[in-house]
DNA sequence: AACTTAATTAAACGGCCGTTTTAAATAAGG
DNA sequence: CCTTATTTAAAACGGCCGTTTAATTAAGTT
């Protein structure tokens, strides 16, 4: 009974490293099992499926971060009458931390694993996501909304997917784009500090003024 | 003669299509010639191999879009001295929009094409084009600098990229986001549109101030 | 017209994929 | 200690992949 937590846990383990590095359907399930040590057989034993590993996996990480958002939002509303965009954004990122409690390396592996999921099995994961947290989503949109007043709903609906193309791309290409940045401005950049960088630029652009119908 | 270069074409014709579908890697040659109705190792003739009619696909798109860019660039420091962020974007739509001389929805194709190339051959193809389009970039990207003039060149280049994945997000999983915003907000939203809701939205960002360093 | 070159075809190659089946080893319960 | 599940292990399954081969047809040249 004890070995055999061991055996799932590491497949579990290898899977998100390399689902994090080369994507769900570029990573196959003797990589797995190879990285894990363990027989090929014996995902399918566990997990019934690629598939399910794959919602195995990325359901360990919305089960920590979605709660953790949820309480965030939650203190924010209430603490504060007049909220800024800022202050609804800067509430994912102690989530974003507290998945350090499911990998030492969970804040990059989640939003890593997130790009990828959109990009390759698009509708499936936001129907998941709704489906289970699809109140926290909403709540976040309305906070969002409260906080811009002068701009649509439809123009924020838009606006928030800008800017979560804006923060998969990066994380997903995070690594490239850092060395790229390191040999044009000689610096290294850290990949938290994208983070930090990712939030002025998109919360200036969900409160940007709504252009002129005319041209 | 004439029907050698009608199967080439038929490829060319076919293979842009199921890419800017389902991405490079998700779309196999049996797929591609039997979409165009010709044989299986016609693309190994015409071609070379997979990989050849990749970038053949993407060269196509690259040698009409780029010179474009470089005319718009060129008029727009020539005719003005001060430089605005939003008219440094601008200068990205009309070659767009010159993409419908390769194919009537090339501009759609291209972008789409753009994101698949991005997320999945990572470093490749922007190899491919800082070699041969690298001075448009460089450009582009003092105009940029020149525009914003508070904003750090490092601040800067991380923008850029947020707002390309703002775009590619946008563009890749276009489809899926107008029928959810058709859904919510009951106004049907067409691909056009999109990308003049992001243009406000990345000139905000990219010109946003930068925030204190004690935060 | 015959001949040379180019283009198309059908079939097969080796390889990797997810999954299933078989049997052996291990743990648990009476 | 023996029996009964549970877990691991190795091998094979059918299927799709990109690529190559060899034979046939079409086009172009002198």
């Amino acid at each position: 009974m004890a070995k055999a937590l061991r055996t799932k846990d590491k497949i579990i383990v290898a899977a998100e490293k390399l689902f994090s590095e080369h994507g769900f359907e570029q990573t196959s399930l003797r990589q797995i099992t190879s990285e894990a040590e363990v027989n090929l057989a014996s995902v399918n034993y566990h997990f019934g499926s690629k598939k399910a590993l794959i919602q195995a996996v990325m359901a360990r990480y919305q089960s920590v971060f979605m709660p953790a958002l949820a309480e965030q939002l939650y203190q924010l509303q209430k603490n504060s009458e007049q909220v800024a965009t800022k202050d609804v954004l800067a509430c994912v990122m102690q989530p974003l931390i507290a998945l350090r409690q499911v990998r030492i390396d969970g804040p990059v592996i989640y939003l890593r694993l997130l790009g990828y999921a959109y990009s390759e099995i698009q509708g499936h994961l936001r129907k998941y996501t709704m489906a289970n947290y699809g109140e926290i989503v909403h709540e976040f949109f309305q906070l969002i909304q409260q906080a811009n007043p002068n701009v649509c709903s439809k123009t924020l609906f838009w606006r928030l997917h800008f800017s979560l193309g804006a923060m998969l791309f990066a994380q997903t290409s995070s690594q490239a784009l850092r060395e790229i940045a390191a040999s044009d401005f000689g610096e290294e950049t850290q990949a938290e500090e994208t983070l930090l960088k990712l939030l002025p630029f998109v919360a200036a652009g969900i409160s940007a003024a709504e252009p002129d119908p005319k041209s």
